[in-house]
DNA sequence: CTAGGGTTAG
């Protein structure tokens, strides 16, 4: 079986240290770091658009200054610290240094102190004005049946009273209700702790505009708006995705002279990483550090999963040496953000470490680190790794939820590990809390329609429709692909139709996935009725379809027309797109065509890396290609090499073609039907005998195979 | 729980 991790040995050594504490990089002096500089290097981006070019976003479509730009001007108006002793030396030497040495603090821009709460006394009265409130909760969300339930009110709303209730009702619009309600009876003054608590519940309700206004009333009746009331602002705002009214209230903050405190200094720290402004968010971290503040574990996680999404390897490893050198211990949040990061910034080997410091450190995985981590072993293919983890899992009752068994059997998928999926399944639809839903299904779908057993997926499919679980478009895909490998053309048409019945928006992927099932039919018949399901999910690509086998219509035509139709497809579908095309050419013994096909996925970008060349070799990589698709490119490639050959032109010493081994148990086959046509042409390669999937040549053996073409034969042969 | 910040799926 397919079991067997292909990757594994080349991983197993070098990744096993431990990072925290241990590391290496624990050395460096935070000191040096120069964070200024590592915010340079920019994430990779997604492969450019076809139609138009990657313009340049400006960083702030808002003249005014930027945040740190303001926070200089106002440290030094509105906070009264003095200002630090001039060294002149050091202002000539290094007069744009960042770093500040923590021995000579510069001017804060947070309080070390955090907000007080104030202290509840004990009310006698507790249960009847919790039962009270859970009866208001319960009542009717019309204003009149609110006022008629208030009548029943227990005990006199006096100041704790109130804000026993207030702190009890769960709807926000009941919170806000009793709020108002208080404010009318006019029985006491309504202090800011009493905003607080109704702006949480509102915050609940995604009440931004309400709290906006209830800070502004605040505001105009001079009550004092502490950190609590700027916090919950800004979090309220920022789950809003209003990131640019986040940064108002902060700014605002600042103006009125009040200091944050590191909750709402970690809060806006987040604002700014869900916009992904790194640069602002490493100097608000910096200028914090300067300040003599010791981040928490929170605001370490926040970094985390900032350098996570921008795929930053380095931006990690900064946050695990600044844990490391003031000595915080990461808790079980800031692993999983670190391992969720590690998995985006293409470090497998490194999650498995810090996941075995973490258990060793005494924590208990939870179901979010290990899907992090399942998820992680499942992208690089470490099966071993995986079904250690599963049994490791089992053998010590680490808490499962659906999620996880979802990742579980995604991974499968990713895998190839039909059985393992089979089990995990059954357990699903025997447990209480984790029964299978759409992406269970899906997942199962992915694993039986890939791997080639139709039977159960269309069992599935049936199984489904009985239970109501909705289709969706990947599971739609997932069958065809099957069906149509299967040549069961006549289920193929009936799925589809009932997926498009149920509402299921045929995307690219799924169009490509027809299209590959046309390039597989060899009757007219079963082909029309493909093509007809194409039909009603883009048209345009059935036209293009016929177009390309007139053989009349002239390459100009066509090249309008495939920019055209390739420019209209999502990215990830346009080579695929394009494999397919060229294979139903080929089929149709329209080489020519193929091969002009090929010509245009390459001039427009879709096949970036076909042709690798160094001084000493020159290399054909068809990995990413279709059958036919590789079969035209190695025909192309004999025909360029020939005629190099003829104008006695440099050529390396060595020439290699790479189809892949095949890792994945559904990309096995290139290989081999490659190396058939390999024979066919008579050309000089032979499979390599230390790499799979590797065909070599040498120059000799290209020297002497060219000279014994006849000139007439040497370019395209059928 | 008893006014505020961080983490899970093509």
């Amino acid at each position: 079986m397919a079991t067997s991790a292909v990757h594994w040995t080349v991983n197993s050594s070098d990744t096993r240290r431990p990072i925290f504490f241990s590391s290496p990089f624990r050395q460096i002096p935070t000191k040096n770091f120069n964070i200024s500089c590592r915010s340079a290097k920019s994430p990779p981006k997604s492969p450019p658009d076809l139609a138009e070019p990657t313009t340049n976003k400006k960083k702030n479509k808002n003249p005014s200054l930027s945040l740190s730009e303001q926070l200089q001007p106002l440290t030094t108006t509105t906070l009264s610290d003095p200002p630090p002793p001039q060294d002149q030396s050091q202002l000539i030497s290094k007069p744009k240094s960042i770093w500040v040495n923590p021995a000579k603090p510069k001017r804060s821009v947070l309080s070390l102190q955090r907000q007080k709460r104030s202290l509840y006394s004990y009310n006698p009265q507790v249960r009847d004005l919790r039962g009270f409130a859970h009866k208001l909760n319960d009542c009717d969300a019309t204003k009149v049946a609110f006022l008629a339930a208030l009548e029943e009110i227990p005990h006199p709303p006096t100041r704790e009273n109130a804000l026993l209730i207030l702190n009890s009702l769960k709807p926000w619009q009941k919170t806000h209700m009793f709020f108002n309600w208080v404010k009318s009876q006019n029985l006491f003054p309504v202090e800011t702790i009493f905003y607080n608590v109704t702006m949480k519940s509102l915050r609940f309700g995604r009440q931004f505009q309400l709290i906006e206004e209830l800070a502004e009333e605040m505001i105009r009746d001079e009550i004092e708006l502490d950190n609590i009331t700027y916090s919950t602002i800004i979090t309220c705002a920022k789950r809003s995705k209003l990131f640019d009214k986040a940064v108002e209230w902060f700014e605002r903050m600042y103006k009125t002279g009040l200091m944050p405190d590191e909750v709402t200094y970690s809060a806006i720290l987040d604002v700014y990483a869900k916009l992904g402004k790194v640069e602002e968010v490493l100097s608000l971290y910096e200028r914090g550090r300067a300040s003599g503040w010791k981040p928490d574990p929170i605001a370490f996680s926040v970094l985390g999963k900032m350098f996570g999404e921008a795929g930053d390897y380095d931006g990690i490893r900064y946050v695990l040496q600044e844990m490391a050198a003031l000595g915080v211990e990461p808790n079980l949040v800031v692993y999983n953000t670190l391992l969720e990061a590690m998995g985006k910034a293409g470090k497998p080997g490194l999650a498995r470490s810090l996941f075995e410091e973490m258990v060793e450190s005494g924590l208990t995985p939870n179901e979010k680190t290990l899907t992090a981590l399942v998820k992680i072993y499942g992208k690089a293919r470490w099966a071993r790794d995986a079904l250690e983890l599963w049994e490791r899992m089992r053998s010590n009752k680490w808490p499962m939820d659906f999620i996880l068994y979802n990742t579980l059997l995604n991974m499968c998928a990713d895998l190839g590990l039909e059985e393992e999926a089979r089990m995990l399944f059954e357990d699903m639809k025997q447990s209480e809390r984790c029964r299978p839903d759409s992406w269970s299904y899906t997942a199962m779908l992915n694993i039986y329609g890939s791997g080639g057993n139709v039977d159960e997926a269309m069992k599935l499919f049936e199984e489904m429709s009985e239970l109501g679980i909705e289709l969706n478009v990947m599971g739609c895909t997932c069958l065809i692909q099957g069906l149509g490998k299967a040549r069961r053309f006549g289920d193929m048409v009936r799925v589809f139709d009932v997926a498009v019945e149920k509402g299921v928006k045929p995307d690219d992927r799924l169009c490509g996935c027809l299209l590959s099932v046309v390039s597989l039919c060899e009757e007219t018949e079963d082909e029309d009725r493909v093509l007809s399901c194409l039909q009603q999910a883009n048209p345009k690509l059935v036209t293009h379809v016929q177009v390309l086998q007139d053989k009349k219509i002239g390459f100009e035509t066509i090249k309008d027309e495939f920019r055209d139709v390739i420019g209209r497809t999502a990215v990830e579908s346009r080579r695929p797109f394009c494999n397919c095309l060229i294979d139903i050419c080929r089929n149709k013994n329209n080489h020519e065509r193929a091969h002009e096909l090929l010509y245009l996925g390459t001039l427009y970008g879709l096949y970036p890396g076909l042709h690798n060349k160094t001084a000493r070799e020159w290399c054909l990589d068809v990995r990413s290609l279709s059958i036919g698709a590789a079969h035209t490119a190695l025909e192309e490639w004999m025909g360029t090499l020939y005629k190099i050959v003829e104008r006695e032109e440099a050529l390396p010493e060595m020439f290699s073609a790479q189809t892949g081994s095949g890792s994945h148990k559904f990309s096995q086959g290139l290989s081999h039907s490659f190396g058939s046509h390999v024979k066919k042409l008579a050309a000089p390669f032979r499979q390599s005998e230390e790499k799979a999937g590797s065909f070599v040549a040498t120059r000799e053996d290209l020297v002497s195979w060219a000279q014994s073409q006849a000139p007439s034969l040497a370019v395209t042969t059928a």
